[in-house]
DNA sequence: TTCCATCTCGACAATTTCTCCACATTTCCC
DNA sequence: GGGAAATGTGGAGAAATTGTCGAGATGGAA
């Protein structure tokens, strides 16, 4: 059962780049372009989390936040624009749990949004280590093991193995898997991805006749062994 | 087990300000609008510290902090509206432990309750060490040992290697470990943190050569060795 | 006050990681 | 098998991240 976050924010750019970003993370998404709206939807459908701007028309973004607690406990993020030293802004934080300054970069954001949720959930099923085909990934410890090793991976190399594994047997294209290790405002070239597959490959079977984690799929893209 | 902090104010904003800051810090706070109430509800909750306005309605902070003494040694941070030496005076006579004149910033308050609370607990916690990859780290003393010697860390460096120290193997991104070393959410210069870790780096293994206890985990953030 | 310890932050160097190209190889479909 | 398209591979910059030093800022103590 994915969890729901609820993106609250009237810049629709980032709004996307929320949802997109949160979605490749796994997580289903809700928008919702100005306060009262979210709010609406957020009683409706009970999200996990909301991220929440602060500058928002109409109905202020403080206001959401207090109407939000009245209603539960929702964990809640809140966007701030990078004015002033933050004291003064500061000062209104009424109960968020968490903060990020824009610019904020997506993987920060998903990142945020992990930690408070399992902060929020602890002692539910935490999504910190994935497991499949005798593969074994520690997101916390940032780690992935083997029958018998461990290996090191970058940042970008682990994502994409993080997807695969999180879904075996399913195929990715290069441009999701792209979306998924860099973002999707970024347009770049798609084979960058048989790189960073090459490196995984390379790590993860360093000699020949060890078995093959990854699987290519002629004209699509590469899935994790079933 | 998080810490409990009273705050008796008159003023809505300023107690609500308090709340805030000091929730985000890991708090749990405690309110009260007037002196009668606010000594009511130390004598209930038994909080671990108290922050104190000197001008209240009805019963006068001064008079609450006589009262607060009586009862038990609670460690107490008074809050003054002007800088005038006599109201220093009598309330560092009174046994108040520190004071803020207002206006006062949000974050040196959190920065004076840690103090406090730190040196109040300081002779109590006893056993309130731990130990990981070779070291040892001792709250009380602020001090860590490792084979052979024992080292003396600020109260920054101190924090941050408990929080490697605690999870070792698990990695932190510097938002994290500023979080842990401030008390607070807030974006600052996340950099700072690396200014940190060399010095740490520097007074754990004061050698080239000795063992390194910190590792870096490039794109992601700092863990102990496993 | 002045001194001292600590923390923050900027600047630049060092290092790691990522992107992209050129070309080799494989796969697919006829 | 032949040709076209897709993928594998190696490596050279480009980009991003981290290491390091040191100058202010700040708060606490003498």
């Amino acid at each position: 059962m994915p969890r729901t976050v609820l993106v609250i924010d009237d810049e629709p750019k980032i709004a996307e780049l929320c949802r997109d970003y949160l979605a490749a993370a796994g997580y289903a998404v809700l928008t919702a372009s100005d306060g009262a709206l979210g709010l609406a939807l957020a009683r409706r459908e009970r999200p996990d989390l909301v991220v929440l701007d602060l500058m928002l028309p109409g109905m202020d973004g403080l206001d959401v936040c207090r109407a939000l607690r009245r209603d539960n406990s929702v964990p809640i993020i809140m966007l701030t624009a990078r004015v002033e030293e933050s004291d003064k802004l500061i000062g209104l934080e009424l109960g968020a749990d968490d903060y990020l300054t824009k610019p904020f970069s997506p993987r920060e954001l998903v990142a945020r949004v992990r930690t408070v949720l399992r902060r929020a959930v602890a002692g539910l099923a935490t999504d910190d280590v994935i497991r499949a085909g005798g593969l074994t990934l520690d997101r916390a410890r940032f780690k992935v093991s083997l029958p018998g090793r461990e290996v090191t991976l970058t940042p970008t190399e682990f994502e994409i193995l993080a997807a695969l594994v999180g879904q075996p047997g399913r195929v990715f294209s290069r441009a999701q898997l792209l979306t998924i290790a860099r973002g999707v405002a970024f347009e770049s070239y798609e084979r960058a991805i048989d790189s960073h597959i090459r490196n995984l490959r390379r790590k993860l079977a360093p000699e020949a006749g060890d078995p093959e984690y990854i699987v290519t799929v002629h004209g699509v893209g590469y899935k994790l062994v079933e």
